[in-house]
RNA sequence: AGGACCAUAGCUCAGUUGGUUAGAGCGCUACCUUGACAUGGUAGAGGUCCCCGGUUCAAAUCCGGGUGGUCCUACCA
């Protein structure tokens, strides 16, 4: 093996021998487990969410192809049809081009040919963090199989009358020019104006006052309303208003949705551009008047003046001109909150226009009860709230877009505008028995790039068709995502298998949180906090980081801001740490869905965890290379304490972390994990084989026995950790697998360990606490009383039990060794105990004789710190056991143990006492 | 406005059905290049478990109220 552990070197090779060699494949055998990634956005790069949700997933899928399940972890990308579309467009436009120069066949083929370039980039960067998933069934949502089962399942809806055709309001995103859904409109808060306008009655007999947030809305007002029990306004209900601006008359109606504290509790009525209005419209038989075109701009709709204006140009010239008749009575400051399209970022405008809908009540009521039935469960538990509640309260789903790239909506029309749904144009024809003469045009509209999605699970497995991969891994066993797609996602494909498949799409849903940055702060490429999960695998030098961190930001404030920050963050740019170690970090940080706050202090640390793995691992090599550490199945060894206890603890290492994986809590099975390797195995154990294997006493049994134990726990210690840190533990293994008698060709198709009880020695641990607690105690004199560690001791002891015998004279050689002593006896009958420092273990006192090493002040304080610590600790026992509530009500045995506890630190108090008494005394 | 989640060491986080001397990593202090490892070892320091009540023999843990933070949902034009 190579000296110094160097991840670069080793985890591209291993990547390429998995993938060449199949392994990522099912294996066929076995029960089924099966994962669907969710699909990242084909145009995307790899950001730290996903490498975090990756990790995850590829963890889970090793642990189950290791236990023995048939295991298919489904990849795939997202067409993304705003996103994509919109990047292509950038393209065309630094050419001065644009789509309709191109026209939609030559359009689609540019994205084709884009998707083909850059569409590989995402996977690229998942193999980079050793994700194992099946790639010979790679999927794209815009493939053949995909689209075609998009095409089934529309016309299935639409033939089911679950899909429908309607003109309705919608979020209309004037820049993109299309529909977007509720839930890619972002509302924020902004600082406005509330504009008070006097509306004259048409009878002259005075006016009332609207208040407003948008002016220039009331060119397309039908009405006023007030609130029917208002009765400052009740003789005004029924008269009409004469509308400025225009030549239009209209009502004052009467509508118990206004709020009458609020404004003047006079509400214009607009229904053509606001939901609530359009739904009192609804009410009040209104018109509608639509007075925006696509890119909201004044139409012919209103009057002349304003036409063509932009809506942000025609708010202030409306403003201008009430003000100019007088009509203006007041502007106040107002909070309200603008939606914005997640997308583009220009200010959504509710606009009237034909869209192709899903009846989603039906759908949502099967499933709130699979999950109500458990048939789904949630991890953690709570999220099914936040489910439920937007299930319940669910809008029919507009899945139509103006776009041209996504699946294009397989509806036909004839001249005459009826409409006919089918799989193609002969299909349609058939189905309707329409004449050969008729002339169709296929709608032009795309659906939903969710709408695809929301078939994933079962789409991407085959579906319409029946094939056995369906039938074997469909439903999938848990989905592993972030609660920002419940709705956009989860919901949807729960919805849409349910309707499709007869079952659900997975029975357990994994959410995770958000990855921040150390600070909280949410990553954003505006912000300039964003770490690519890349940089930290390879390292990043300073520079590079900054530049890439500011790079095509128009403000100049902005990047400086950015740059000083980024260069106070990572002074020395960020080091190389390789994949294992940032998948460990993930782990790490992946407790109940709650956001994580990525600090590259904690990569470094499981950086340095790799190291202390790799190192440990030469040493075991080192000493078990070219020896026989019972590879052969011999049985002539002999297990030394030591043996017994690291088999023992490893049991207990296994169940834990099994117990962590199963619990979808990776960061206690990650810390169960660490904490065995590092501070049982390598801190003692490694330690304790030393003065077996270095002392040429010991028999050819013993040293066979700890070379076997060596090495078969580090093997299986790999196996361990090999879901969580895939490259690290391959490299080693290989080497190790022949002394440890291990079969296969990869550590990823070897059997996961098992806990075995039946090897948990309770005797062993506690003679390891024993000699743990002497070499402490030993350790500690030393390091509070500076005492070189090269310092040999000699030690006496006294006052010890049978225990205490057998242990020091059956473990004196770990004892030497491991605490530096040349000497260690026991007191003789009648002898004088020299000036001494003292160490506890149980009753047994370690003498460390004073005479020319320690100074007599520095050992007072030091007993007196100890002494202070069980004082405190006794009076607080004593307190609890002098209490009567405490000893009647307690359990008895929660009683005994504080006596226990007791008794120990007041024996432990005397001892010391006495100890301090006698070395005051010189 | 309603709801969810969170608040534990300087920082990032664990802490199970109430009973631990409240833990880890990083950082900090002292000592140490000893034959796997200085990306290391040994020994330390460091906590009003956000605040106030309550339940209980016993609360970081359960309940109520507050404060602060994050997020979601719905919004009054």
């Amino acid at each position: 093996m190579e000296k110094t552990y160097q991840p670069s070197a080793i985890e591209t090779h291993w990547y390429e021998t998995w993938e060449s060699n199949g392994y990522f494949a099912p294996s066929g055998e076995g029960e089924p487990y099966c994962i669907m990634i969710p699909p990242p956005n084909v145009t995307g790069s790899l950001h730290m969410g996903h490498g975090f949700q990756e990790s995850i997933m590829d963890a889970l899928i090793r642990y189950h192809r290791m236990k023995g399940r048939n295991t298919l972890w489904q990849v795939g990308t997202d067409h993304a049809g705003i996103a994509t579309q919109m990047v292509v467009e950038r393209l065309l436009d630094a050419d001065g081009k644009s789509r309709h120069d191109l026209g939609r066949e030559k359009f689609i083929e540019k994205v084709w040919e884009w998707k083909e370039e850059s569409g590989g980039n995402i996977t690229r960067q998942l193999r980079r963090l050793g994700a194992s998933p099946d790639w010979s069934r790679e999927r794209f949502t815009m493939d053949e199989g995909l689209s075609k089962a998009v095409q089934e399942a529309f016309v299935r809806l639409h033939d089911d009358g679950l899909i429908y055709r309607g003109k309705r309001l919608v979020n209309w995103d004037p820049k993109l020019h299309t529909a977007i859904s509720d839930l890619e409109v972002i509302s924020e808060e902004k600082k406005g104006h509330l504009w008070h306008f006097r509306y004259p009655l048409a009878d002259g007999s005075g006016h009332l006052t609207v208040a407003t947030t948008r002016p220039e809305t009331m060119l397309g007002d039908t009405a006023v309303a007030v609130h029917p029990d208002d009765e400052r306004y009740q003789h005004l209900i029924g008269k009409n208003i004469k509308l400025p601006l225009t030549d239009r008359e209209i009502p004052v109606i009467a509508d118990d949705y206004v709020e009458m504290e609020f404004g003047t509790g006079c509400v214009k009525i607009t229904p053509a551009h606001d939901f609530n209005d359009y739904e009192m419209g609804q009410r009040h038989q209104l018109p509608m008047i639509n007075i925006f075109n696509d890119d909201a701009e004044i139409n012919t709709n209103a009057p002349e003046k304003y036409q063509g204006m932009d809506r942000f140009v025609a708010r202030k010239q409306v403003v201008a001109d009430l003000e100019e008749l007088g009509l203006l009575e007041k502007i106040d400051d107002h909070n309200l909150k603008v939606p914005y399209g997640d997308r583009s970022g220009v200010v959504i405008e509710p606009y009237l226009t034909n869209q192709w809908y899903v009846k989603t009540q039906p759908l949502a009521d099967e499933a709130i009860k699979s999950v109500e039935q458990g048939d789904i469960n949630f991890v953690p538990k709570q999220y099914e709230n936040m489910y439920f509640s937007w299930m319940r309260d669910i809008q029919d789903w507009c899945i139509s877009r103006q776009l041209w790239w996504g699946h294009r909506i397989p509806a036909w029309y004839d001249d005459a505008g009826n409409v006919y749904v089918g799989r193609s144009e002969q299909d349609v024809r058939e189905k309707y028995s329409l004449a050969a003469e008729l002339t169709l045009k296929q709608d032009d509209d795309v659906l939903d790039t969710w709408f695809s999605s929301g078939l994933w699970t079962f789409g991407t497995l085959g579906w319409p068709e029946q094939n056995d991969f369906l039938k074997t891994f469909h439903p999938s066993s848990v989905l592993v995502t972030g609660f920002d797609i419940i709705f956009f996602w989860v919901a949807r494909m729960i919805m849409l298998t349910l309707y499709f498949k007869k079952e659900v799409p997975f029975h357990t849903v994994y959410v995770h949180g958000l990855v921040r940055d150390s600070h909280g702060q949410k990553m954003s490429k505006s912000k300039g906090n964003v770490l690519d999960p890349i940089d930290l695998i390879d390292g990043i030098d300073l520079e590079t980081l900054v530049e890439k961190r500011t790079s095509g930001m128009q403000v100049p404030q902005l990047k400086t801001k950015i740059e000083k920050m980024t260069r106070k963050d990572f002074p020395e740019g960020i080091a190389a740490y390789g994949t294992d170690a940032l998948r460990y970090t993930y782990y790490s940080l992946a407790s109940t869905g709650r956001d994580i706050n990525f600090d590259v202090g904690r990569i470094e640390g499981f950086r340095n965890f790799c190291n202390k793995l790799w190192n440990a691992s030469n040493y075991v090599l080192m000493n078990t290379e070219n020896e026989d550490c019972g590879q052969d199945g011999s049985q002539n060894f002999q297990l030394s304490l030591a043996d017994r206890w690291i088999i023992s603890r490893l049991q207990e290492a296994e169940k834990a972390v099994s117990e962590g994986m199963n619990t979808y809590r990776l960061d206690l099975a990650s810390q169960a994990l660490y904490d065995f390797i590092w501070k049982d195995y390598c801190d003692w154990y490694l330690e304790l084989t030393k003065p077996v294997l270095w002392d040429d006493n010991a028999s050819a049994d013993i040293k066979k026995g700890t070379r076997r134990t060596l090495i078969r726990v580090l093997e299986t210690i790999l196996r361990l950790a090999h879901p969580m840190m895939p490259y690290i533990t391959e490299e080693i293994w290989q080497r190790v697998k022949p002394l440890a008698a291990a079969e296969g060709d990869s550590i990823m198709l070897a059997p996961y360990p098992v806990a075995d009880e039946s090897k948990i020695d309770t005797q062993a641990c506690a003679d390891i606490e024993w000699v743990k607690g002497f070499i402490i105690g030993v350790r500690n004199i030393r390091g509070e009383m500076n005492i070189a560690p090269s310092k040999q001791l000699s030690v006496m002891l006294k006052n010890g039990e049978e225990n205490d015998k057998r242990c020091s004279s059956e473990y004196s050689h770990f004892l030497k060794k491991l605490a530096q002593l040349d000497e260690v006896r026991w007191l003789n009958e009648g002898e004088k105990e020299p000036l001494s420092a003292t160490a506890l273990v149980g009753d047994l006192e370690i003498l460390v004789p004073m005479a020319g090493l320690i100074d007599k002040d520095a050992e007072i304080a030091r007993l007196k710190k100890e002494s202070e610590k069980l004082e405190k600790e006794t009076s607080r026992l004593q307190g609890k056991l002098g209490n009567a509530k405490f000893v009647d009500n307690a359990p008895a045995e929660v009683v005994e143990k504080e006596k226990t506890k007791l008794a120990d630190a007041q024996n432990a108090l005397g001892k010391i006492a006495e100890q301090i008494q006698k070395i005051s005394e010189i």
